[in-house]
DNA sequence: ACGCTGACTATTA
DNA sequence: CTAATAGCCAGCG
């Protein structure tokens, strides 16, 4: 094995639990990192979809919210409304940049994975 | 090599 | 209740 080509970096990690949300589903980004077991760096996780949608297969970044339900990264998909249509296709209600019944909606990776 | 910024979260005032 | 601050760690100038 000459070659080692198996990027197992932190967001390597991310990509892929990223990739496990179920369709109508939603998760934070310290829930992600906690089952990484780096809760401390939700920041990384959130810097981590910076380049989610230029992978492949593209990481579903628009099911990854904050603790609150608030889409704080609908900006960064190119168009601030985005986000919110993508997850309002899928079935998720979303109100004020917010997803409504986040409690109900949230995926834990740690515990569905 | 050093410092700033950032898609967050928890704690304190 | 809301607002501000600190802790976090990697990428970029």
């Amino acid at each position: 094995m000459p070659s080692g080509k198996k990027e197992d970096s932190f967001f390597e990690q991310v990509y892929e639990v990223a990739r496990q949300i179920p369709r109508g589903r939603v998760t934070s980004y310290g829930a992600i990192a906690a089952c990484l077991g780096a809760k401390s760096s939700s920041r990384m996780v959130g810097w981590a979809m910076n380049g989610a949608h230029l992978l492949k297969p593209k990481v579903p970044a628009h099911r990854v919210v904050n603790r609150n339900g608030m889409l704080s990264g609908k900006m960064h998909f190119g168009e601030p409304d985005r986000m919110q249509q993508l997850l309002e296709k899928e079935g998720i209600a979303v109100k004020d940049d917010k997803v409504t019944d986040f409690k109900t909606l949230f995926w834990d990776p740690s515990a569905e994975l």
